[in-house]
DNA sequence: GTAGTGACATGGC
DNA sequence: TGCCATGCCACTA
């Protein structure tokens, strides 16, 4: 099933796959880029289907560096395996020097 | 067209 | 960024 729509959700994808390795960004971050500030919760939502997208989901967190999303991952600690694994220091779900490894779209960009 | 939902954001304490 | 309450926008049924 492919919505060729172009809706929402796949400038999220887009966005998210800009993002470069070792970086994160947030849900808050991409929704303003895209010029929907209010609509971070559909930014989340979104990512929900980035699965088979090539969609580094793993790489967008929260504003406060959580990783809310981990638990549509895997439901384990797959997510924080992904950022650890690209120099991203995770501790308890949340994101070390998040400050230091965010990205942010609308000023990268 | 209406109602329900959601991987958030912001303001206040 | 400690916790609580409210708002917001886009999508689906």
């Amino acid at each position: 099933m492919k919505s060729e729509t172009l809706s929402f959700f796949d400038k999220v994808f887009e966005v998210a796959r800009l993002v470069p390795h070792g970086r994160v960004t947030s849900y808050g971050a991409i929704a303003k880029y895209l010029g929907a500030t209010r609509s971070a919760r559909m930014v989340g939502y979104a990512l929900n289907g980035s699965d088979g997208k090539d969609v580094p989901a793993h790489r967008v967190v929260n504003r406060k560096g959580l990783l809310t999303g981990k638990h549509h991952f895997d439901g384990t600690n797959l997510m924080q395996q992904l950022l650890e694994s690209e120099g991203i220091k995770v501790k308890d779900n949340q994101i070390q020097d998040f400050r230091n490894v965010f990205w942010d779209p609308s000023k990268e960009l």
